[in-house]
DNA sequence: ACCTGAACACCGTTCAAGT
DNA sequence: ACCTGAACACCGTTCAAGT
């Protein structure tokens, strides 16, 4: 028996160690060749399957989005029917993620200057439209083609407090408070733009 | 003549090899071989200054906290009187460096889940205070003294508009726009807030 | 005080060869 | 189709030695 010469899933294998390693001590310990020595496979098997570090990088990405999103689906469909509990379910969602895949939400959010990779930014377009579209379901259906620069305010307050409290700046006991601050000034805007518009 | 033995000023030499290279090729490029090769020294001469790769990158960080916190009071002391004039040129200054400076900004945000350097921590809080002061001016001295909710969620928007925009989600020409509905958000309840404090 | 040069263990990438 | 093993050019880090 033993490991057969074929690993049979060696593309999957090194994405869940990646994602272990990465959680665990950062992108630079991320290398393909300790991923290899941890699935049990020669220094150029992963070649095979990631032409590139880069490649595997990027696939890790479309897990980060992918996980993200889902997350923050289900949130949204857990949550109670006001507006502002969809707000602060998907808020807490989103908080959550980047508290336990700090390093994982950098790697997705990294600028990568001139780096394009099309499963990438189609990930990246589908979380995108899913946290804006919170603000066009609030809105209704009359402002849910626009991405409104008052959608792009929200999303951007979505990613900074990801952000600040997955480095710490925002402390896990202020978490809470702040969500329900950020809530609390949204939601009039809002539903004031709501009235607007009928 | 040629290059003395000393280089003379090597550490900063080094600095500012290491910010062009960050803003050309990215963190991964920036190695301390490459720096000394650039500098024209030896490949270990930068030892001498920075004890490993993560001094050098902290030192960067520091250098970005810096060049942030000047540029934000600058725009600071260039604005209007009124409480929308200062918040807008801070946004603008804000979204600007990350900008210029995108890799930059992202080392400077990085977690780094065990690292904890104390000059990098005093340079993070220095900004960190200067952005949220900004809402304690518009609530007035009373509130000053107290990190409330409120500076956290308008930290976290100032933040997340920069990360979208250097990571290209918002477009550079929607930039002006969502600043404006921003301050069209948030003025109005500082303003109340005050209200309520006086 | 500051820098050099050799050494060591790592890495990504490539490629002929094996199964 | 998938994996191995040797090779090459890079890297960070250490340390005895030079100026």
């Amino acid at each position: 028996m033993s490991r057969p010469y074929h690993h049979g899933a060696l593309r999957d294998a090194l994405l869940e160690q990646a994602q272990a390693l990465l959680a665990e001590q950062g992108l630079s310990a991320v290398s393909l060749r300790e991923l290899a020595r941890r699935a049990g496979v020669s220094h150029s098997a992963p070649e095979r399957h990631f032409s590139n570090r880069q490649a595997l990088l990027d696939a890790l990405t479309v897990r980060g989005f992918t996980l993200l999103a889902a997350a923050i689906r289900q949130a949204l469909a857990d949550h109670g029917d006001r507006p502002e509990d969809g707000f602060r379910a998907v808020a807490r969602a989103y908080v959550s993620f980047a508290l336990d895949n700090a390093a994982l939400l950098e790697l997705m959010f990294s600028s990568k200057a001139g780096h394009h990779d099309d499963a990438v930014a189609s990930a990246a377009e589908d979380l995108f439209a899913l946290t804006s579209g919170l603000v066009g379901e609030s809105l209704g259906d009359k402002a849910t083609t626009s991405v409104s620069p008052l959608r792009l305010v929200v999303v951007s307050t979505l990613q900074g407090i990801a952000d600040l409290a997955a480095a710490g700046r925002i402390q896990p006991d202020e978490i809470d408070s702040v969500i329900d601050e950020a809530v609390s000034v949204f939601i009039p805007v809002l539903m004031h733009r709501r009235g607007q518009l009928a």
